[in-house]
DNA sequence: ACGATTAGAACCACAATGTGATAGTAATCA
DNA sequence: TGATTACTATCACATTGTGGTTCTAATCGT
């Protein structure tokens, strides 16, 4: 299975689409953890990840801005999806009869 | 932040209620995640729980049964919960905005 | 032109988590 | 008494996660 920081980034890396990398998916995830993205987990995560072929990255063009370095671009791959998904459907499932999980219900009837 | 694994561990254990203890606590996991648990992780895995006191254990009484070896019982902390809620709402926030998260509509208004 | 500043990537040694194989223990059943 | 059963325990190893630090390529002010 996917380890939890793993997740983190392809979750992120796909909401943010096309616009994906590094630095970006850094900010994202720091988001939904309040704060605590170590930088070393990300590039290193990004090559394990890429060797298992659950991401592709590249470099991107240098944006004319300061501090211009050229991205590296990120996009998950179909397979990625899949591990993310199968992920997400577990850690559902075990929530199911969890207090802490806020199950939004359904309406009425 | 809880590793994946120590998640569905406190998650079962939550689940069970009184009645969890090793055994029962891996075949509820093996419901989550399609029969995978490994019989190592299990036990290493509440021994570290518990030394972080996430969970309680306790040796029960052996019940009346074939191979009624006395089980180790494991009642999930309040710290236990509060951080298996944190991972809950980490890994939610993350899934947001998601292809593959379900997010069930709340029902016609 | 040239140093200061900025955005961003990469590396590395280490810490924490997850795993399979194997063995041990306490009970019942025949 | 020995086979069988339900369950716990351990260990060496593989995989994931981390902080600190360094490197690179651009722009800005002067």
């Amino acid at each position: 299975m996917l380890g939890a920081f793993e997740y983190l980034l392809i979750s992120a890396a796909a909401t943010l689409g096309k616009d994906a990398y590094g630095a970006a998916i850094r900010q994202e995830i720091e988001g939904a953890t309040n704060g605590r993205c170590s930088i070393g987990a990300l590039y290193t995560t990004f090559d394990r990840l890429e060797a298992k072929g659950f991401v592709k990255t590249w470099m991107g063009d240098s944006t004319p801005q300061r501090g211009g370095r050229p991205k590296r671009m990120v996009r998950v791959t179909a397979k990625g999806i899949q591990e993310a998904a199968a992920f997400y459907s577990t850690v559902s499932r075990a929530s199911r009869d969890v207090s802490w999980a806020v199950h939004r219900a359904a309406g009425p009837s």
